[in-house]
DNA sequence: TGACATTAGTTCTAATTAGAATTATTATAG
DNA sequence: CTATAATAATTCTAATTAGAACTAATGTCA
């Protein structure tokens, strides 16, 4: 009973999600950077694409950049002229980012080029493996939150 | 037909990559950093542990650390004392990195707390599943290098 | 309202990161 | 044997990274 528990193997679990996180950001950060961007470039590029703009908050959020980096990354953004900042209207503290008109250009003329080349590494899988891998990995993460939140209780 | 591949939806699987990987990281380093360690710094002294020592070349293989990032990860256990540089005796361009007795009893003193650490991510896990996981995580490595070695084919 | 806690962003520091150029050494082709 | 290619590390640069301390604005509770 306990044997079954104190014997499973996580390690090699471990070392295929760190090498296959790896081999995701080598085969798309090549092609990003051919872009001119780094990759927590066009993550911010990719999250403002088509959206009314949205505060550093929320972009930290969803491309899982903390937010004493963020800062940085918006700044180097507003220097590139593809995103810009205002104040938000309701609340002080919050401020809106956004794409310019240049910003736009990019994002439509880059966002679809790369999900094409994205694409190119699934050709091999089928729909329902590609949910099961989606579901396996939700798994994890949740039980990777779990634990940590478990830690901080 | 082409329609099965081009509706395929992969960006899901992409979020969870990156959001489960995240996880791991949080959990793991947390921990790591509670043990005056990096977390590169601990991945290092993990490979190096029950070993003769490597060359920074394999190093770099074992924990996905590029060369150049690996030169400073090293030159910080140097000066904490828990790592060694020697010559290669066999080839002039290679060096053997070697855990210091200090880095020993660091590996045997932190190496097991932190397994015993991510085991607890684990607990809800049946060996299958554990199995299904790793195999999904492999492929997926794959489907990314074969990807990215044909680009640069 | 007023003390206090929370929240959003910035700033700061130390470290990691990838990639390119460089140096030194070893391997190989002719 | 020699010119050239390949390999192992280092160095350099620009950027990202996490975390902690800090400022300013907002919420909350009595």
């Amino acid at each position: 009973m306990c044997r079954v528990m104190s014997s499973s193997n996580f390690l090699p679990l471990l070392r295929e999600l760190s090498s296959a996180y790896q081999a995701f950001e080598v085969y798309s950060s090549a092609h990003v950077r051919s872009l001119s961007l780094t990759p927590a470039q066009f993550d911010i590029v990719a999250t403002l694409g088509n959206t009314s703009g949205m505060s550093p908050k929320e972009l930290g959020e969803k491309t899982l950049i903390t937010k004493g980096t963020l800062t940085g990354v918006v700044d180097r953004l507003v220097d590139k002229k593809l995103v810009r900042r205002a104040a938000s209207a309701s609340d002080g503290r919050c401020q809106v980012v956004q794409l310019t008109a240049q910003g736009e250009k990019l994002f439509a003329r880059v966002f679809p080029a790369h999900i094409t080349h994205m694409q190119r590494a699934f050709a091999g899988f089928s729909p329902k493996e590609l949910a099961a891998a989606t579901a396996n990995l939700r798994r994890l993460r949740e039980a990777f939150s779990a634990a940590h939140n478990a830690r901080n209780k």
